[in-house]
DNA sequence: TATCTTACTGACTCGTTGGTCAGTTAATCC
DNA sequence: GGATTAACTGACCAACGAGTCAGTAAGATA
């Protein structure tokens, strides 16, 4: 009879303290996105980050805190450097507005994190603290940096002089609701629109809308 | 002492079949938008229409099958209305326009019936097939009205030859944007929009983007 | 006024899931 | 290689709410 081989298994686990919360967060986004906030279970989001739900409480206090982690990380360095490319641009202001639009797109449109859009639409009802926080960091500084490009269009003599606040709404709603879609009915069509061309047509329109003389 | 006096209560509930059904969709609707599907509870919708859960049950076969209710019902004559007002329209495309966004928010975007695009976009990924019932009867009738009178006025030279299907996107998503952000972070803000000058502001620019001639 | 039908009630069950914690094991340090 | 630390596990608990059903009473009928 042979002697007892030794057997080196590898670990069932690995201590990872660093990597685990952007793991779960990962998880949590794509869940959230997919189910909603209250059809995703916690015991998911652990398996498809490679740990258990144990390991979930020792790095969130609790579900609405996951979110909010979720939330606040999937946001920070698109808007400040669009808000320094803005500052320091010197081409025309139609230009920049294509430039935002299309950094608003490729940074986050086209990306993952889009969803989270959808998910503060469905939960700004019963996460009043968070949907302030959204709107005041998110969309009111986004929508800052395109009411800079109108406003400095309208002092240029570049656009013609309409009304501030609709227009940079107008100029977002289509981004939006875009970004919506493609995470909600979109889903259930088998629907070719391709968003960039799109866009470039929302960029036109309303450039073309915006003109103090035509085309 | 006095002879006991009849004292005649009223009854504690009255029989109204006919009007349960109505009753408890409307409050479905409200708690629905308010609190979104999820967190909605039963309970409190058979309260909050003056009756027990157990009648809820006896009109509606579950949860789900209520949302489905409401989806429903919400929609119907609107949409049907203002498809036999655009084929009998003789004014001008841009005056048709005007006129179908004037009815669509007075007739769905200033009621409550609003709630339900914010409801469906949040609860497309659940209910795949509600969402697939929405955006056939909903979204394609809804979109097929602009599409058309945007047709007719590239057809008549009145509006220049724009990509029809983008086009007639961008013509909703404002309207849609406004209806669910009213629902949605609209509620934690002290928002002063005015949604009428707004639209008319779309309106007005959509207008100018499609313009052949300036002016 | 007595009887019958059925709209309606509300206490109950039971599956689901957010959250806990005593125990296990990877990794580290003498 | 034995002792120590703490990252991690997974069985468990408690609360919550969808769905049930035996019983109650409105109101029709005669």
């Amino acid at each position: 009879m042979n002697a007892p081989e030794k057997i080196i298994e590898p670990p069932r686990w690995e201590r990872r303290k660093e990597s685990r919360p952007a793991e779960l967060m990962d998880a949590a986004l794509e869940l959230f996105v997919e189910k909603g906030f209250a059809a995703t279970r916690l015991d998911d989001v652990a398996k498809r980050a490679g740990v258990s739900k144990g390991t979930l409480y020792l790095y969130f206090d609790s579900k609405e805190d996951l979110l909010k982690a979720v939330v606040r990380e999937g946001y920070v360095s698109p808007i400040a450097d669009a808000e320094l490319y803005a500052r320091a641009y010197t081409g025309s202001s139609a230009d920049l507005l294509r430039d935002l639009m299309k950094m608003w797109w490729d940074r986050v449109g086209a990306t993952p994190m889009s969803g989270i859009t959808k998910l503060m639409v469905s939960e700004a009802g019963n996460f009043p603290d968070l949907a302030r926080f959204y709107h005041e960091e998110v969309m009111q500084r986004g929508m800052g940096l395109f009411a800079y490009a109108l406003k400095r269009g309208i002092a240029a003599g570049e656009f013609r002089s309409v009304h501030l606040e609709h227009a940079t709404r107008l100029c977002c709603a289509p981004v939006v609701m875009t970004m919506i879609w493609k995470h909600s009915l979109g889903l259930c069509t088998q629907d070719e629109l391709d968003p960039v061309a799109y866009l470039q047509s929302h960029v036109d329109m309303l450039l073309h809308g915006l003109a103090v003389t035509p085309g």
